[in-house]
DNA sequence: CATTGTAGACCAAACGCTTGCTCAAATTCG
DNA sequence: CGAATTTGAGCAAGCGTTTGGTCTACAATG
């Protein structure tokens, strides 16, 4: 993840996820943060205006609605993340780097510090609105792709046994979940369990 | 999962869990169906009302809160799986088979026919009141410890070689992930998908 | 140099609607 | 009859959002 601050800036100097400094990009952050730690339902704009200091009405100035709050969140945040992954592969071209890559990589997203919104963006789908729905899915689709991708290869070389979309799935579950308990400076770092998850994929240890 | 009816009938003709046929059964069925397809939240008292023809007035008749009805679907839920999973478990001595047995019950309470209140408990957790909370974590530590203790014993035997607490919570993530992708009658089992979870958490194919 | 115009950011108040929940009266039932 | 249940109207609070206007910074104009 060395480079994952540097991909950030990137993107944001391209334009291409907005600037945390703008008053967008506070009210972007701030409500990322409240929507992962009490749901996107039980945060109100009240209380993005008081985190952020800007009073509830003016948030409407920056966004239309709640709505493009959350949509915003998970799309610039999966737009970072794919960056962060496409980059990473770059520099990895065997195949086991790549699996182990894809795993690290995940981990970063729901647990380094922009965290929050890949969480957001898995435990808040079913609030999206419909149209909200339909952008982000295009998004992941490319996401998900390049896992399987990967997999399938892996599954040809026999680095992995089990069926690409399956092994997916379940690793999707075991990663997806890890916010829940993983806590930094526990005596498991990332690092430590991204083996623990590579070895759950491949069935040995790392 | 042969005897899983038998043992709901033991427990509602013992008092522990909600007669289905009574209207405190029917609310909490009802509401356990609707807290699962749009949310806790999303739910309305009137929604409940709507679909078991009973007004949002006489809801409270039989339960004094919303938040009551959450916890009653949770308790009954992590009462009636205990049951069956002790119960399966008294029939399996062997290590393997018991630690098959864990996949195979938890895969049931997620998506068998009462599966809609387990993935309440799993999904809703944040929006039970403080006392509710209280109450689940007991009984949840209780089917956590069973788990565990199993884990372990299978790690001392050599049949799993990942440490214990952190192997329970990446197949936890992995189990609790399957109802939003696992679909009855689709090629892929119940038991094929525990066949799968195990290879996950042994490393070998079954 | 002073004045005016413009645009973005923000404020204060309120609107319309939905929510969980209450309650007195009516009804049903043992 | 009396107790349990159901009813339907409605309350108080909270929600996302709208509105009309102010403040500030800066560029254009005379």
């Amino acid at each position: 993840m060395e480079f994952s601050e540097e991909i950030r800036k990137e993107l944001i100097e391209s334009g291409k996820i907005t600037d945390p400094k703008s008053p967008r990009g506070v009210v972007l952050n701030t409500a990322a943060r409240l929507f992962r730690r009490k749901g996107y339902l039980q945060t109100t704009v009240r209380d993005i205006g008081r985190e952020t200091g800007i009073l509830p009405g003016s948030i409407f100035h920056h966004y239309r609605s709640k709505d493009e709050i959350l949509r915003t969140v998970m799309e610039e945040s999966i737009v970072l993340n794919l960056g962060r992954l496409k980059r990473a592969l770059e520099s990895r071209p065997a195949l086991e780097d790549r699996l182990r890559t894809l795993i690290s990589v995940e981990l970063y997203a729901m647990n380094g510090e922009t965290g929050e919104a890949w969480s957001v963006m898995v435990d808040e789908w079913r609030n999206l609105s419909e149209e909200g729905k339909a952008t982000i899915l295009r998004l992941r689709e490319e996401y998900e792709g390049i896992w399987l991708d990967v997999l399938r290869e892996a599954h040809q070389a026999g680095v992995v046994t089990m069926e690409p979309d399956i092994l997916r799935k379940l690793l999707a579950g075991s990663l997806h979940w890890t916010p829940t308990w993983f806590r930094h400076g526990g005596g498991l770092s990332l690092e430590d369990l991204t083996d623990r998850v590579w070895q759950l994929a491949t069935g040995h240890r790392p």
